[in-house]
DNA sequence: CTGTTAGCGCCTTCAT
DNA sequence: ATGAAGGCGCTAACAG
């Protein structure tokens, strides 16, 4: 009758088709138990006919599996998330399970409710990054109702859940070590550094030049200046807090601003956090008519599409994205097939390391 | 037992927990049917106690629908894609929807993949950027079976389904109009226009001059070249087929090369059809040794990110990107809603224009 | 207002 | 190798 919408065929129909039982088609079309070969090629040549298309929820219901995963990140449309998103994707695809997404704009309102809804929608898994260091408790329940979760590029150090990072403080410190290795010493330092006080940062500086150690925090920007100082101590070669501009938040006027301001300071050298401080202090470098590499070498934190477009290029540590995604989904397939017993406490950290790509902004000093 | 994974509470625990029958607390939880308010708010006092959540599988089994939309686009990670995945992501959030993704590389057989599964998991309805021209015969099947779809950015002409597209004759008109009413009168123009032969190209020039008329075609860049002949016409000035820059691939090496070919004709403007064609012509620009906006005039037709942090930075037009995800979202939602009897034979084709993003590299000259 | 009952489409024993 | 029957978690008739 009114049947325009919604009329899909069943397993029900395809059986009758087939003048076989019900038991004997879902054999056939879900590739379980004996079927005969002519009674499976004539349920399939049924179901061909039918365009009968399996209804993943009903499967569900009895499996316990969606067959999905959940994917949340904090924004969606930036180069980094939507690389890992596409290979995380991708690779799920390969392996039979299907990627709801969200974004939260980093509001941990939003990635609760993302969570509920996907948890309502009983994903076999749940990719994040998290939005924020405070509330996760809606990712402890989560995890706690039996749910799994792999963190990406942020890692809460509360939960109980495998992770997927960048290793910061190697990868900070590689980039710190080339600029040492062409015979820079006065590099500069640009970054958010919002969980060091600003009046600290200098006593931070000294504290590690004295004795080796910092807190490295959880923050990108605190990590990879470790990385920083770590690769100077190694070198041998002093830091000067002047050099470490911290701008205290996340804008690229800010960067532009403090880099302004460490200019003043003759680096012959100069490493970014992350893109956006990229941006900033690109922009203090061309304003104060420093050329690159000429004047001051530029390595920048983040490999965006558009360091190769400017002029000159910029040289850059590209965070290995694809990998993040793929090991992600990677890491949840094989949490989904290891459990039958194991309650599994321990949890797989996996840190992996940026590479440098070369487009001649270091310049080579006399060694 | 061994329920350490899975064991969701459902809704009978509910029921049990708060001395009520099943029914009850399905309209207590649904919001549906007559509850009276204590028994309600007990029934939601036990939901919470327990973390209950709703089972959406078993729910979709009744209902229909599993409050998910599908999505398609040929690559994630572009800033285009990218950005109308985020606002259509969101928008479907916001009115209850949650958000399946695949990237298709361009590929029709992985499309057709993935609107299978997208099918099997009942999704209410598809939003799709057609990977190809020619391989369609998936989305007829779900149409004819009753699947709601919108094309974004790229329409089927064979297809009996909602678009969301961009109009790109016009906006390539506007482009244009923008350069000739800056006083520029030899104005090139860098597109793939693979659907026109090389061969021909010339004769389509003058053919549009003499008869005002052109096959439009449907790929991209032959639209944007019709607009750009439009634009032409209705200013009365004359275009020099020699300024017409076809690349036949979709390559910025290629585009590289053309521009290279086409600035020895002295163009005073340029525009280009896309993204890719940007960076290819901004190149063989630079290598000419010619400074924009003094020696040339440059308009990118879309705009990405690194068109405002290159050196100087570009005007360009932009695509509503935001406005083309939801509405998506938007006419998905409507169908959904408007369909209690009305099967639906007529479609709605949404045009939008895009919008010039003056930086500055257009120089007016001498009127 | 509340409880009982019968499915939605599929998988899974258990017989045959 | 095949069929019959029960149930996954929820909603939608019905009664009461």
């Amino acid at each position: 009758m009114d049947e325009h919408r919604g009329r899909h065929a069943t397993i029900v129909d395809v059986a009758q088709a087939a003048n076989v039982s019900v038991a004997t088609a879902g054999r056939a079309l879900g590739g379980y138990g004996y079927v005969s070969l002519d009674t499976r090629e004539a349920v399939l040549a049924a179901a061909r006919a039918l365009n009968y298309q399996k209804n993943i929820a009903a499967q569900s219901l009895i499996s316990g599996s969606a067959k999905t995963f959940g994917m949340i990140v904090s924004d969606l449309s930036s180069e980094f998330y939507s690389n890992i998103i596409k290979s995380a994707v991708n690779y799920s695809f390969r392996h039979g399970y299907c990627v709801l997404i969200h974004d939260t704009h980093e509001s941990a309102e939003i990635e609760r409710e993302a969570v509920a809804i996907f948890h309502r929608h009983r994903v076999d898994g749940i990719i994040i990054a998290p939005a924020s260091m405070q509330s996760l408790g809606h990712l402890r329940e989560f995890v706690a109702g039996g749910g799994r979760v792999v963190q990406i590029d942020r890692r809460l150090p509360g939960l109980a859940a495998d992770s997927v990072t960048l290793d910061n403080v190697r990868t900070a410190a590689t980039c710190t070590a080339r600029l040492l290795e062409a015979g820079h010493r006065r590099i500069a330092y640009i970054g958010e550094i919002d969980e060091v006080r600003p009046a600290d940062l200098g006593r931070v500086v000294e504290t590690y030049a004295a004795t080796g150690r910092m807190r490295k925090g959880f923050a990108p920007s605190c990590q990879r200046l470790a990385g920083y100082l770590e690769a100077h101590r190694e070198a041998g070669v002093p830091v000067c807090a002047d050099l470490v501009g911290r701008t205290g938040n996340y804008r690229w006027e800010a960067a532009r601003d403090v880099t302004q301001a460490v200019l003043s300071h003759r680096p012959t050298g100069l490493m970014t956090s992350d893109g956006l401080m990229t941006i900033g202090a690109l922009r203090a470098v061309r304003e104060a008519g420093m050329r690159i590499p000429d004047d001051i070498s530029f390595l920048s934190f983040d490999d965006l599409e558009w360091l190769q477009l400017v002029d000159p290029p910029l040289s850059a540590v590209a965070q290995p994205c694809a990998e993040i995604g793929e090991e992600a989904a990677r890491i949840l397939i094989g949490q989904i097939r290891g459990e039958k017993e194991a309650p599994r406490t321990r949890h797989e950290h996996i840190r992996l390391a940026g590479s440098i790509i070369d487009r001649g902004s270091i310049q080579v000093i006399g060694g």
